[in-house]
DNA sequence: CGTTCGCTTCATGGAATCGTCATAATTCCG
DNA sequence: CGGAATTATGACGATTCCATGAAGCGAACG
């Protein structure tokens, strides 16, 4: 996903007004009351963003983010801080474990719209939602692959292993890995079940002479590279 | 430079403020007063950050950040925007035209380090992973060797034996530490296979005129030496 | 409900890689 | 120089690993 956000925000209120100035502005939100539901989210696949409230029920946080910081799985993700309180020593306090930014009640549904992008675009998230590599193009907002402007059927897990790939080029995956990032790690699945769809993805891209991009690196598991 | 900053402010107070608590911090702080200044400054090295004051005498702020966008040289320099101005339509408009942060004053220098802080962890590249010796290059990340740029077919034993090789140069291995290291502790094997295995690796260098790389230690094993 | 779609698993064949051995080549040392 | 020790090399069977097609299953949809 491009464009989700996952908003952990025990209050009611503040969430539903997230998820509506969020929505407009073209996120897809995911919204989860405490910490310990983000971390059963987290799990699966990840989101782009996730907005933290300061003050949870149960583990607070500061604590959360932390803790998604020292996973590895959950390590590189753009996390906003959001509170009431507007103290110093709150702020650096966050700054300190890990957060991007830091925002603070009342806030303009702009600004927290105009941060995140500012955020999303410096974590390397492409200008246009749109990941490109060669002649290839995938769009992250209109779910769609294409190749020199035609449009390319592609089925929704294929989908999501390119983009992984996509983001990620040169870089080799143990299907541990893949299984991990593409289909979530709380998910029991066979490892041999990744052949399969690396196999549909080079299906798809062969037509136009493609599929070498997927390489098969033995004894490991696949790699996204030009050649 | 990983610390260094380029302060563009007009202000004398303000400036001397900000190279004494960003020094303070550990920052290199380079001054500049003004847009033309700055950009003769950012012809050569670039710094790791720069700060731009929302008004500056001639060109201004947003008007800077716009340029330095555009331009392939600066277009990924992390800025943070510094400004007297609070109000929403002046944030907006600085997000929008590329800042990676925005800070009012009068401000907390603290607060201020912590985003740069913030912000300088997440634009750090992500480091190569590869090994280089000469013309050879060991990419871990992608799990590929190259030589010259041309990626060449190796074996995974090959692989890890070439990887242990280049982690320790000018090293002689027995045969008995080459198997522990590289096929692992648990694993029987005869001692001579190594040099069937030291044989492919040699092979694949061949082509290349590399194979001298590997050095036989008779009466111990092997060594990876630039001669 | 029946159909379609996509996901997972399984079975099979083939390719890449591995470890071993036999033999040739080299080095060492008396 | 000559024999012993050590290493280089090519070949081969065994094994591991991957590609691929097909079948079973469940969810989504009309």
């Amino acid at each position: 996903m491009n464009n989700s956000v996952l908003v952990i925000e025990d209050e009611q209120e503040v969430r539903e007004m997230l998820n509506f100035s969020l929505s407009r502005s073209g996120f897809e939100v995911w919204e989860t009351a405490n910490a310990e539901e983000a971390l059963r989210r987290l799990d699966g696949p990840l989101p782009s963003l996730v907005i933290i409230d300061w003050m949870l029920p149960g583990m607070n946080g500061v604590d959360l983010v932390r803790r998604l910081r020292r996973d590895k799985h959950t390590a590189g993700l753009p996390m906003i801080m959001l509170t009431a309180r507007g103290e110093q020593a709150d702020k650096l306090k966050s700054f300190d474990c890990g957060v991007d930014d830091y925002i603070t009640k009342p806030f303009s549904p702009r600004e927290l719209v105009a941060r995140m992008r500012a955020l999303l675009r410096r974590s390397g998230e492409p200008e246009d939602g749109a990941l490109k590599s060669g002649a290839l193009r995938l769009d992250l907002n209109a779910h769609k692959l294409s190749v020199e402007g035609k449009t390319v059927k592609i089925g929704p897990t294929e989908f999501r292993l390119l983009e992984l790939f996509m983001r990620n080029p040169n870089r080799a995956f143990g299907r541990g890995q893949l299984l991990d990032q593409v289909w979530g790690r709380s998910v029991f699945v066979e490892e041999r079940t990744v052949d399969v769809h690396v196999l549909r993805l080079r299906k798809t891209l062969k037509p136009y002479g493609l599929d070498g991009l997927v390489q098969t690196v033995r004894g490991l598991g696949y790699r996204f590279s030009a050649e």
